[in-house]
DNA sequence: GCCGTTTTCGGCCCGACTGTTTTCAGTCG
């Protein structure tokens, strides 16, 4: 799949166009990136049906944009890129990364002072060359001191997983003022993308100073990047920027939706506001001739002027949502509180950190009616797999326990690696015992894309598998999902009624929105499960349900919306 | 470079904050 290796490289020419002064050429170009990036569909399987007509068709790629594309899937270059990449020195581009620098200033730093690169731009900073070039001085030489120190510490996106509860910190140390009317997460966090780049808040309240004041000096600050009237930004000692706005609640509406983005998103709305002789900012919908205030107040009463249904944040990408609001074809997404059970933990017989009883007695808490205890196989030295002989003995405790806990249906499980030849590491037999298979990958990440696809179909098509587990493999931020045909697989997942796991875990949320979206195409099934390993995991499902949500899911996709009797039958069929 | 129930040419989202400015350009979200 070359779409993302193609967004890239309309991102790159974005940048460089942008740095040599060019105008909006770099949006078109960005636009294409963003659409390519997110559209679920191969992009050259497009080409190959319907050659450059099929590619003109994507929304926001013309005769040249459909040219190029053309061009990467049959040479796997870009002419263009390769003469506009010998114009920029090495390490240029990443100037555009320090908070602070824009393409303008980059360019003046280039022409006056030959910098192409961090280093060169921090030495010129510390000799005070900076401060010399019009319309810069004193301060932002020292802002882009400090600026290259926290581009130096790394770029990476926050887990979700450990954004949410910082956010939610915030949210409740703002509401303990007694100015404040609501608090409210807004940005990524709202949205449940599964990286943040920085948390973003949004307060009404009639005293912003008081509001801004509060909030830039919360212990946690590390830095205060900027601190207006009713807006700031911040530095967070967790490593991670945060940003505030205060508005009146009669703009509450529009706010939130503006603040919620994504930009994508809201570019669109003003689009539409437009072409209907309105406009749409944070304040509210105006009329676009006299000025006069239309709506506002709510996000519903936003979208429906808008003549669009409204759009769950989680969808707020520009992912097909708009078109799909304006004949009200959007799905009615899967609700945070209808799962019933959660169909992979582990307990201490593995490498989970608390007991089966224990496992249970959290899950009834939860108010759940039935989960799956999967323990790992034996091939899983480190984490302490089960051989056969223990697997057996677990069983007999899980039976004790469901006589303990009649309340919950305690499913016997496993989580049986899938072998590098695509055998599970239990014999049918063995399996066939089990109430409930889940197959997974844990080893030889890096095989060809052709070995691992059949790898895993061979697996896929043993008649015991229930659920495949995290499906691609990829940990975030840390290791890149296996090469696999990844439509080969959902569509042997459907055939053989094999239910795809949307893996809650904060590193994992695997499979992703947008594979999840491509998967619903193909018409396969899901299950959303928390993988814990310890009681403390088991509320990680929120994140899942997040992922399913923005993979634009419904409960009657979902296994385990299901009640414990239709599980049950379901995975007896399999028996 | 894209796109069109305003347009095939001339637009392209909107507003706050900052620093370096005497009224605004650049950056950011």
């Amino acid at each position: 799949m070359k779409n993302i290796e193609i967004a890239l490289i309309f991102y790159k020419i974005a940048d460089i166009l942008e740095m040599l002064g060019i105008e909006w050429k770099p949006i078109a170009y960005r636009r294409a990136a963003r659409v390519i990036e997110t559209m679920s569909k191969d992009i050259e399987t497009i080409y190959n049906k319907d050659g450059l007509k099929g590619l003109m068709q994507i929304s926001s790629i013309g005769k040249a944009l459909a040219k190029k594309i053309e061009e990467y899937i049959l040479t796997d270059k870009i002419k263009e890129y390769e003469l506009l990449k010998k114009q920029i020195p090495k390490g240029f581009e990443d100037l555009l990364y320090v908070q602070g620098i824009g393409p303008k200033k980059v360019y003046k730093l280039f022409r006056k002072l030959k910098i192409d690169n961090i280093q060169k731009l921090e030495n010129a900073a510390k000799k005070g060359l900076i401060r010399k070039l019009d319309g810069f001085g004193d301060k932002s030489e020292q802002e882009i001191l400090k600026s290259i120190e926290i581009f130096k510490r790394g770029q990476e996106r926050m887990l979700l997983g450990k954004a949410l509860p910082i956010a939610r910190e915030i949210e409740s140390s703002l509401e303990k003022l007694k100015e404040v009317k609501k608090v409210v997460i807004a940005g990524s966090v709202r949205r449940m993308k599964e990286t943040i780049k920085d948390i973003d808040i949004l307060v009404i309240s009639s005293n912003p100073k008081k509001v801004v004041n509060t909030f830039t000096t919360m212990p946690n600050v590390e830095r205060v990047l900027a601190k207006g009237e009713t807006k700031s930004s911040i530095v967070l000692k967790q490593g991670i920027n945060s940003d505030l706005r205060v508005l009146e609640e009669k703009s509450f509406g529009a706010g939130l939706n503006y603040f919620t983005g994504s930009k994508d998103h809201n570019v669109e709305l003003r689009r539409i506001a437009i072409t209907k002789g309105l406009k749409l900012s944070e304040y509210g919908l105006f009329n676009a001739k006299n000025g006069r205030y239309v709506c506002g107040r709510t996000e519903q009463d936003v979208y429906k002027k808008l003549g669009l249904s409204y759009v769950a944040p989680e969808l707020r990408e520009n992912f097909g949502e708009i078109p799909a609001a304006k004949k009200s074809k959007l799905p009615k997404l899967i609700d945070y509180d209808s799962l019933k059970g959660d169909l992979h933990m582990h307990t201490k017989w593995s490498d989970g950190a608390n007991t089966t009883e224990e496992m249970i007695k959290a899950c009834i808490n939860l108010d759940y009616k039935y989960i799956a205890i999967t323990d790992h196989s034996k091939s899983e030295y480190i984490a302490n797999g089960l051989d056969e002989k223990r697997l057996l003995k677990h069983c007999q405790e899980i039976d004790k326990l469901q006589k303990k806990y009649p309340q919950i249906r305690v499913l016997k499980g496993a989580e049986v690696d899938i072998l590098s030849d695509g055998k599970l590491d239990y014999s049918d037999k063995i399996l066939k015992k089990l109430d409930l298979v889940i197959a997974s990958i844990h080893s030889r990440f890096k095989s060809q894309k052709e070995e691992m696809t059949k790898r895993i179909i061979k697996a896929l098509e043993n008649k015991y598998v229930n659920i495949f587990s995290h499906p691609t493999g990829r940990l975030i931020n840390e290791r890149e999902p296996y090469e696999v045909d990844i439509e080969k697989l959902f569509e042997t997942a459907r055939e053989n009624n094999v239910f795809l796991e949307i893996n809650s875990f904060p590193s994992r949320l695997d499979l992703k929105d947008i594979n999840i979206k491509l998967a619903l195409e193909h018409e396969v099934k899901f299950a959303i499960n928390s993988d814990s390993h310890s009681t403390e995991h088991l509320k990680y499902i929120e994140l899942g349900i997040a992922q399913a949500r923005r993979g634009w899911l419904e409960s009657k996709d979902i296994l385990n919306t299901l009640s414990k009797q239709k599980v049950e039958k379901i995975l007896q069929s399999k028996r």
